[in-house]
DNA sequence: TCGTATACCCAGACAGTCTAGGTTCCGTCT
DNA sequence: AGACGGAACCTAGACTGTCTGGGTATACGA
């Protein structure tokens, strides 16, 4: 019942997440789907279908560039890299995503009665 | 340029963020984003065209009440108040922001290279 | 050889926010 | 008295991004 899939959370969200992985290395999509997913405890999952229309959305506004190559496992893989202008959209976004979170917390953790 | 207007953070947040407003005050609608904006310094900023959709969302789902009554400026307007199950969906809320937001801060917050 | 996992792709449904319009009414200023 | 700003509500339609659920091709192990 409590299941809600649809994770609306990580409405803009994905496009930061994404930009900050390349900054660790190039990576293929489907790599960095299964990252994100590893190094939160499967906290974030990134469902295919979202992945890579942010993937085009990023590569569209120039953000990251894309390079056929092969995958550790010997497959046909895109491989993303970041951009400087994809490199000054994650500081900016990050600086809007912890703006963001702070304002949040600072309302949800706030004691129930104001008094 | 970076203007962004779409909040596409505050997606699947408002209503948590509402919840939460509820637990301190029975309120109206416009006073509900009025006391967001200023606690957070305009960092989130409710307008009313999500606003009133959420209200009605949360209501139709049991989370809030509502009853007429008269503003403090003595103008008619609606008061919602928490109800059980909202309180409950508060709670289940909230957790599921702190790990979500958690999950972002660890990969974000992290050093550029992982070596 | 057959299944499973890797790795990519896409159309359509869906949900929530925003824009931009609107109404009513109170209090204040002229 | 009239004009005006702001409080407080409402709504249709556009937009955007995620998900569901389909699909392809290939490498590898059983």
């Amino acid at each position: 019942m409590a299941s809600k899939s649809g994770n609306e959370l990580l409405r803009g969200t994905l496009d930061v997440l994404i930009l900050k992985v390349l900054t660790w290395q190039v990576l293929h999509g489907y790599g960095i789907a299964r990252l994100l997913e590893e190094r939160t405890g499967e906290v974030l999952r990134i469902e295919e279908g979202s992945l890579y229309p942010a993937l085009y959305r990023l590569e569209s506004r120039d953000w990251i560039e894309a390079e056929w190559g092969t995958s550790e496992l010997g497959r046909r893989a895109k491989f993303y890299r970041l951009t400087p202008a994809g490199r000054r959209e994650l500081d900016e976004q990050t600086t809007r995503w912890r703006d963001f979170a702070r304002a949040v917390d600072s309302v949800l953790l706030d004691a129930e009665a104001t008094s």
